[in-house]
DNA sequence: TATTGTTATACTCTATAACTATA
DNA sequence: TATAGTTATAGAGTATAACAATA
């Protein structure tokens, strides 16, 4: 969508290019059989030990997303669920050995992403593009403004 | 959703900016009344006599979409469907007085909107950005990658 | 036969609500 | 009472299919 085309359209110029690079990544991924989500929950579960929710929040998801990713690392064999030590409600996710392998060859494709798109841009455009966009998601751009959530009915008896 | 973490994360960066500045400009629009979509049609139709489907090509939205956008258009009173001249089949989305009058109230809003973000940069990164940006969107981010669609049932028989 | 606009609806995505087990 | 995880599903958003009128 381009909503305008009056002054620099900042609007048009950010959704694009983050709409066109998420593509791209999805494309990229999707050959070594990985969703970004899937991705994201490998690497920080690789860091440490974690439970769902704690990985929930490191990648921004709802609870109820997280189970549905880590259905789909567990049923291709890359992660476990594993009762914490600590806290018999909670799960640990431990990655495998062959989750292990792939988290790391999926970081190599995200990075070859990012540098390919980084490296058809002039060096010094290129860290200044970095910059600028690391100063507005750190300052003006840091949070979103509240949208207005619709009440919703209480669940059908089944 | 923040997909990694090792390289200056250009994925980050992008659907993080783009989000928020997307809820800010949904926000401010809402304040009188549009949605981006309804002030996106509402300023290509202002500039030349335009059918849905020409509208729809320029807003980069399906034609079924385009349909609910001008049902709420007409129904808000800010723009009604003409039959065309040369095609019967075709509506021109013809604007109102009023309609015209807040197309011009909506492109100041989306304008600030932009001003403010850009306005919390320093001079130059502001401008290597917004050349940057161009940049990958008239080059390497131009196109989107193939998205695998799923096939659909035939529509029931009602 | 192809295209404009329309209606109906299938599908995806995401989050809310409700629940179980545990803290 | 509150929280981790789960299941079921509501609801928004969007696109496909089919259709009528016209080209």
């Amino acid at each position: 969508m381009a909503p305008a085309r009056t002054s620099p359209d900042l609007s048009f110029l950010l959704d694009h290019t983050s709409h066109v690079l998420r593509t791209r990544m999805t494309a990229a991924l999707a050959e070594i059989g990985l969703t970004t989500r899937m991705h994201c929950v490998l690497v920080h579960a690789l860091e440490e030990e974690r439970t769902q929710i704690q990985l929930a929040e490191l990648g921004d998801m709802d609870k109820t997303t997280m189970v549905v990713t880590v259905d789909a690392l567990e049923k291709a064999g890359l992660a476990e669920r594993r009762p914490s030590s600590t806290d018999r409600r909670a799960r640990i996710i431990a990655v495998t050995a062959e989750g292990a392998s792939l988290a790391h060859r999926s970081q190599q494709i995200v990075d070859q992403v990012h540098e390919d798109a980084l490296a058809s841009l002039p060096a010094d455009e290129r860290e200044v593009l970095l910059r600028a966009l690391g100063r507005l998601v750190t300052g003006h751009l840091e949070t979103p403004a509240e949208a207005p959530r619709a009440a919703r009915r209480a669940r059908q008896a089944s």
